[in-house]
DNA sequence: GATGAAACCTAACCTTT
DNA sequence: AAAGGTTAGGTTTCATC
């Protein structure tokens, strides 16, 4: 990872679609050079994939959550993190300042599959309880 | 938007940088089909544009805030959309039932760049008061 | 959906440091 | 060795029919 690598993933950001030729143009590298450092940040998990930006209101009608959740004594962020990875509606998670042991941040499809996730969150073995705080209406996504 | 551009575009979510020939053999298209399809999604702004999910670790050490949001009498969603929007570190947002008016998650190089772009949320004429819970370690990111 | 020209990807080979 | 450039092929894209 250097400044031609971070190059790269600038222009990738943009458009992950762009040739390697016109990426190289605008960090001073020939297309192979280029698909070379891809291909490298790819294999070293640098980049993890490729994907596409979709309108949100167009996702299908996704509810979402900020969830608070309180833990039962002391518990390790790696423990928490190993109930969090099971349950896929979670989409950022992170230990916090505050109160709140952690705050998780979930998507589901629907009111009964955000209420199925949280329930599996909440009986974790560690968790005491959770606040979770419902999405009304959607200011910004970036 | 048929089911067919739905497969289109979870074929593009797993990798944005497939080929149209290879999209069109999963969801039973030809090349050309699917490219006037993708074409038409852009153009309607259905898809917003192709990125690259990079491993978190690497870009930097960036520090992420969750957000209370308490707002003085009533605001409108569209109103506080208009502040949030001016503030680029501003990640998600939306109103929220419970306590709050809004919740907001924030994402910036460094304390001081999170401390500024804070300020400004706060200082928003309609914005009474906010409450952080900064993230120390990050658990999940999807 | 098919066609063909232009653009692109990709690997092998060569040069430079 | 390690990293970039060049070349050449096969493939893909893309406008047109």
């Amino acid at each position: 990872m250097d400044p031609v690598d971070a190059g790269i993933i600038e222009r990738l950001r943009a458009n992950a679609r762009a040739g390697y030729g016109d990426i190289g143009e605008q960090v001073g590298l020939s297309a192979s050079a280029v698909k070379r450092r891809v291909d490298r940040m790819v294999a070293d998990g640098v980049i993890r994939g490729f994907t596409v930006r979709v309108d949100p209101r167009i996702e299908g009608s996704v509810i979402e959550a900020h969830v608070e959740l309180f833990c039962r004594g002391t518990v390790s962020p790696r423990a928490l993190q190993r109930i969090l990875e099971g349950v896929p509606e979670v989409v950022e998670a992170g230990t916090v300042t505050g109160e709140a042991d952690a705050i998780v941040f979930m998507r589901a499809r629907d009111v009964g599959a955000l209420e199925e996730a949280l329930e599996r969150v909440r009986t974790a073995a560690s968790v005491d309880h959770t606040r979770s705080a419902i999405v009304l209406s959607k200011l910004i996504t970036r």
